[in-house]
DNA sequence: TATTGATAGTCAATGATCGTGACTAAATTG
DNA sequence: CAATTTAGTCACGATCATTGACTATCAATA
């Protein structure tokens, strides 16, 4: 346990990323919302997005968002509208209340990401979150490339 | 969703990281573990450890770590010894199949930071790791530090 | 137009995982 | 020896993820 990898840094910044986001989202108003709905409310818009979509971005079943988003309409964050183009669709809509904790989230995660800044420097960060993307779209290339070559 | 921010990189990062670990476990011959085991395999040590330590160095609940020791028990990884220092408690130690899972495990961590660290360069890779795990030490201070100043 | 196959979303069931409270046994303190 | 703390377990309920099946609609085509 002298250094630990990747994954375990991975794991706990994302931990600890969740927690002083969600904190301080309760403290600014949104006390009902978790990390599980964040992956979705992260990738909304104001114009509506399809609730398939949510699942392709987040990376979860479409089940699981239907679930959240039950949960999201219910605490007055989303609507689902019919989609013009696709009866069988439905749009999801943030309401003001959602647009609301969107623009507080973005805002509390690029407060802490000035924070790192500050202490590591403009130019290291800039370095590191760059690094980070590539380290992270080269790692999960991995099951498209040499997957399961055994 | 132009730049995702660091939170979304390193859950995104974490998940891949563990998905190519525990599939070439699996093809390894260790079919049987998943990250749920690996958070208290990755504590383990030769001459064993006790529980309530394995709780404490990964953050989880005793009763949890309780359950996935059960578990390990039955598919052979560890086993529960006496502490001869503390009749209450018991030593966690790792049989040969333990070890040979946890010694396969760094190696594939190595292999796919060794990975990285050719797509990036040793020197470059080796600063992204430094910062990655400042930031991430930094992050989990935030707590202590200047938590609900609101 | 009728048919076929794919897609959007939901329902239902199961299993995995986590969290809480209570409990026994042993150590520690005074 | 009595009181408190600690190690580990048991039991219960809550949350979350995974799977399969189902209806309604779209898209392509004969």
């Amino acid at each position: 346990m002298t250094v630990p990898d990747i994954g375990v840094l991975a794991g706990q910044l994302m931990r600890a990323l969740q927690e002083e986001l969600f904190e301080t989202l309760a403290e600014l108003g949104h006390p009902d919302v978790s990390p599980r709905h964040g992956t979705v409310l992260a990738f909304l818009d104001p114009k509506g997005v399809r609730a398939t979509d949510l699942a392709a971005r987040s990376g979860q079943h479409k089940q699981i968002i239907g679930t959240i988003l039950d949960e999201l309409v219910r605490l007055g964050y989303v609507t689902r509208e019919p989609d013009p183009a696709d009866r069988r669709a439905k749009l999801i809509v943030p309401t003001e209340r959602g647009i609301d904790e969107i623009t507080k989230a973005r805002a509390i995660l690029a407060a802490i990401e000035e924070r790192h800044e500050r202490i590591l420097g403009a130019e290291r960060y800039a370095g590191f979150k760059q690094m980070l993307q590539q380290v992270t779209r080269d790692q999960r290339a991995w099951r498209q490339a040499g997957a399961s070559t055994a």
